[in-house]
DNA sequence: ACAAAAGTGTTATCTTTACACCCATGT
DNA sequence: ACATGGGTGTAAAGATAACACTTTTGT
């Protein structure tokens, strides 16, 4: 157990946060990367960061993804601002000061220090799509651990981490016939059948596996390259690549 | 013309900021709420404002609406922050002091005057749609008027103001068929053709009549109300209203 | 009676869905 | 040869588009 590292704060913009729900698929799984934090009691957090002052907010998202997942140009997409009045970590810190008897403030370190937590926070809500294969989740200073979770069994998160989470659930939901960006969550090559698994476990239904090839192919954004031989006995699929534009 | 009123700015969350773009709809024309500053020059701008420091987002631009058209409960959707590095109001500025050398720097009104102005700007996009026979535009202490303009006769606008219209405008295309929300630009009660030219307006695009009618009904959101005598030389329409959930 | 625009119903066309059939691959 | 899953084609069902016909209203 640690200290809460005080980095110099005045870096950051104040009141502004951004707070990733980052979106990795593996076996029939939509997962999201949720993080333990660093001290007594189950906390649990969505990774987030702050906003350089001269910094784009975009910048500032995928300098967040790089440091969790050690990725970078990742598929992201900011969908949401959640900006209540009372929206900031107060509840959190107490609990965590409860819990952890030694950050509690005394003359030598005083409550001030907390301030930054404690003053009202508008996040900046970001998904992210990542490929779950290349990714390596990466703590930061304030993480214990940092894992994938199905998104059915997230822990229960500080603040409002859950709701961000289901708010960019719905998004992406509602992007991946849209915008066709469910493709990033797979490498670069990948079969009809995966890409198949992808829309039956986020849209939470099940395509005919024929239909749903056509339906993918008349969208005109893959090409089909060499089959794919598994050692599976039975014939070869092909595999496939989005088209560059 | 005036100086610039410097209003207590330690009231609000610095760096942040609102932009609404307001749309209203008539004969046949899908119409934006721009003001024009009260500056030599010609500035335009779209109506925007400041968050309270106790205030929650969503209830800040439905003060700036309620200032802005009068009205309450408008339909609002927080569509996108605009948050580049280099967003702030600075080349404005420059220009503006350029024009009226009344508010040039000196020493009894130095250039600290308007650094709420100069420095970095992160703004959060709604967009509105009221009724434009009800709202009662409104100018703020920084105008000279406020009109309703065209979505294609937009004057050219400060900081990224034209960008931010033309994004509220494409999110409005897609929301119309999801979200039904287009008949929040007509008052309670309309006909059939009414909605149906405002559909072809915002799509750009024609509905065969009998179709069209089909369609809205089917989405059972309307309930059928009293014919509309209008004193035409036609058969009365029927009038709807969209039912509460 | 007639012109104008609203309301209703029917057919043709296109799209989506379901499934039968054939093909390639490894044991 | 056969079990397994991939690829192609086709027919039925459903949704959408086009349009003919009827009704209402004011002159």
């Amino acid at each position: 157990m640690k200290k809460i590292p005080i980095s110099n704060f005045d870096n950051y913009i104040p009141h502004n946060g951004i707070d990733c729900v980052i979106f990795g698929y593996e076996k029939k799984q939509l997962k999201v990367l949720v993080a333990k934090l660093n001290f007594e009691g189950d906390f649990y957090a969505l990774p987030s960061g702050f906003i350089g002052h001269g910094e784009d907010i975009d910048a500032a998202a995928q300098r967040i993804l790089k440091e969790r997942t050690g990725l970078n140009n990742v598929y992201l997409d900011q969908f949401r601002v959640f900006g209540k009045a009372n929206r900031n970590t107060k509840a959190f810190l107490d609990k965590l000061i409860d819990r952890n008897p030694d950050l509690r403030p005394n003359e030598q370190d005083p409550m001030d220090q907390y301030q930054w937590f404690t003053k009202r926070q508008i996040s900046i809500g970001y998904y992210a799509l990542v490929d779950i294969t290349v990714a390596k989740p990466n703590i930061s200073d304030y993480d214990q651990s940092i894992d994938w979770y199905d998104i059915h069994e997230i822990p229960e998160m500080i603040v409002d981490h859950n709701e961000i989470t289901g708010e960019a659930l719905k998004v992406l939901r509602s992007d991946i016939n849209e915008k066709l960006n469910a493709f990033n969550l797979l490498p670069e090559k990948f079969t009809m059948n995966e890409i198949q698994e992808i829309y039956e476990t986020i849209n939470e239904k099940t395509y005919i596996r024929t239909n749903f090839q056509k339906m993918i192919l008349e969208l005109n954004v893959l090409e089909r390259l060499e089959k794919k031989f598994t050692g599976a006995k039975n014939r070869a699929p092909f595999l496939y690549r989005m088209v560059q534009k």
